[in-house]
DNA sequence: CTGAATCTCAACCTTTTGGACGATGCCGAC
DNA sequence: GTCGGCATCGTCCAAAAGGTTGAGATTCAG
């Protein structure tokens, strides 16, 4: 029995290259959309068994939007990530939205194909170098910021000195030490730099 | 005439997708690599007109290498960079390794076609939203930092303290202080998550 | 040889950052 | 109503970072 795949990727490229080494005798790719709002609209109509889907969509919703989106409906398809990243942020927040499973794009497609059969039967599927990564994740999980901390903390990526995200804000500076010192005992970091490079790391920011 | 293309990428998706989209009757893709040196060495036996390559190569040599052996090679290949990525530095090296052109992947299918047949007959091809960029580059090159710069740099953005970065580097810390000073000048910024940004943004490191 | 660039280090000073308290007001959960 | 989390602000202090100046050693090009 063939299952039914919605593609969902920025790059016509790369949606060329799925649909070419994924339309197989078991696979068969009934859409494809550039968009996450274009994907959710066929999606609707063509009522994929699995919609394989990227993280990263250029302009537009993202693909963790996309995917809560996509679990909203009904009948709603499964959802595999295909992506370049590994950010573990990005990783636990597709799966928590509602994702059966997270691929990278070097696998060979094979793989993927795997992978959508997966899915299609209602199991999860994870890259195995990610797996272990994500039950690592959950177990250690990132602490949560507010949304103001995540305010403050993105400013500060940036390179903003105390003084500039207070004003950026439009509160005191003493605020702005408040928030980051908050910030530092959640990380636990001891350094701006540090909370920087941590939060880009793990895709917080 | 047809034009004979290799392509380099470590996605076998990619590559497929390229060959589906690229394999025409003016373009004929004669061989595939997932690494540079894969490319080099096929590149030294299939003579194509023109190599399109990823910058991201995974591990091994970077694109901006592979560009510079390819044009190594006599006869050379016009080499076309075809990447996600748009950071200044990188775009610049490219170029001065001597690619013909470089390409953003979310571009059209015959956007890429043009840019081949531009890139075998000699001419340059930079996507238009880059053209503008390059030349302000190059009117506003960037500073060069010298190799200890950068390495300072490189250690700082992982967010060690100017005492992490003395240790790592067998140095005092008034050294590093000194590096990070003329790091700063260069970059005229005045705080370590400037530099940082910047650096980041512009692909310094 | 001379000069320029680079790497190394130091002393001195100012500003910024971070740590450790505490305090207020607001809001929503129990 | 009370409690906890959140955002806001304050003070005091210590540590880190940044700015300035100068200087010895090396290397490399002209």
């Amino acid at each position: 029995m063939t299952t039914t795949v919605l593609l969902v990727d920025d790059h016509p490229v790369v949606r060329s290259g799925l649909r070419a080494v994924l339309d197989t005798d078991t696979v068969h790719v009934v859409g494809e959309a550039a968009t996450g709002e274009e994907a959710v609209t066929l999606a609707a109509h063509l009522h994929p068994d699995v919609v394989l889907c990227d993280l990263r969509l250029g302009a537009g919703i993202d693909g963790i939007q996309t995917t809560a989106a996509l679990r909203a409906l009904d009948p709603a398809p499964a959802v595999l990530i295909l992506t370049t990243f590994d950010r573990d942020a990005e990783i636990l927040g597709a799966i928590e939205a509602g994702a059966a499973g997270y691929l990278l794009k070097d696998v060979a497609p094979e793989v993927i194909i795997e992978g959508i059969h997966r899915a299609a039967g209602g199991d999860m599927f994870l890259a195995p170098d990610l797996a272990g990564r994500v039950l690592q994740g959950m177990r250690n999980p990132l602490p949560r910021l507010t949304e103001r901390e995540l305010e403050v903390l993105r400013l500060m990526s940036t390179g903003a000195a105390n003084k500039d995200i207070a004003r950026t804000l439009f509160v005191t500076e003493a605020t702005v030490k408040s928030h980051i010192a908050h910030i530092f005992t959640k990380l636990d970091v001891d350094s701006r730099s540090r909370a920087i490079h941590l939060a880009q790391e793990t895709g917080l920011i």
